[in-house]
DNA sequence: GGTTAAAATATGAAAAATCATATAAATTGA
DNA sequence: TCAATTTATATGATTTTTCATATTTTAACC
């Protein structure tokens, strides 16, 4: 992480955010790997994991689930729906609402897609037990808790 | 994180790799409010941070440290160059690389923000101490290492 | 009940990111 | 030494992503 050259007391290394972004982004990389190879990109990836869990969510809720922007689900939904992965209803009591269910191929996709994720998720696990990252979906859960809390206070 | 029509013991709220990314997300999204209301994007922020720390580092490895494809480094680098906050220089023993340099003005910049980050984790591990998320740096490193050994095994 | 504000989604235009590949320099090894 | 590989960076073309805002529908309030 550092290089030859170093001169002083490194920054951003043991930088919070920097460990954060950089344990995702090296944790996912084999997964991401594996969902690219089926012939997804990882934000569809996302929907379609999100809609296994709970079918018929909406634009926005699928978004914030998926960590990202409105617009952009708005056409990620717009190509899965063209390549016959998701269908659009609107919501029966609110005309508003644009809500997202899988198609049968969505599904048979989505669930073998969950079904490998875990499976790669335990294999993760293992090779982390006995080391103090053993406890880190415990450690990032309670880091979540405490970072909804500070953002419903205001 | 869940939605009221939930029926099954949900997959993506206690995933691993969605717990990481999530974490990344939330905890980052202050800061990273702060850094656009500079001026600067993220992949810029990330670029300032891994020069202080080091200057002069080479592309490729700029590239790395941000967690971002050389090809796009190589574009945040014309801009940044453009904006006057670094400039390129051939390396003299490798004329194929490109060592990237602070110029006064990104070092000021990037010292400010470097100093507002270390401000707002300590903001933010003061929250998380008594949770059990304060372990997270040390539960993070211990993953990251982790994951190293397993790709340089291969 | 009608007006104003808020919420959900969509979209055009602009900017950014990606992918494949070009170029150039260094390294390897026959 | 020279041909073949590898490494480092750059770039053209395409696709994504973003940003601001339009449109539609619901909620709020007076």
């Amino acid at each position: 992480m550092s290089e030859s050259t170093d001169q002083a007391p490194t920054f951003v290394p043991g930088y919070l955010l920097y460990l954060l972004a950089a344990s995702s982004h090296e944790a996912s990389a084999q997964f991401h790997a594996h969902v690219r190879s089926q012939g997804l990109r990882v934000p569809e990836w996302r929907v379609l994991a999100c809609l296994v869990d709970n079918d018929g969510l909406m634009v926005t809720r699928l978004a914030k689930l998926s960590l990202m922007e409105q617009s952009r689900m708005t056409r990620i939904v717009d190509q899965m729906d063209a390549r016959g992965f998701v269908r659009r209803a609107p919501d029966e009591k609110d005309k508003r609402k644009v809500r997202v269910f899988l198609t049968a191929e969505g599904r048979r996709v989505a669930e073998q897609l969950v079904a490998d994720a875990r499976q790669h998720e335990s294999r993760l696990l293992s090779v982390l037990a006995d080391t103090d990252a053993a406890r880190v979906k415990v450690v990032l859960q309670s880091l979540l808790d405490v970072l909804d809390q500070e953002n419903s206070q205001k």
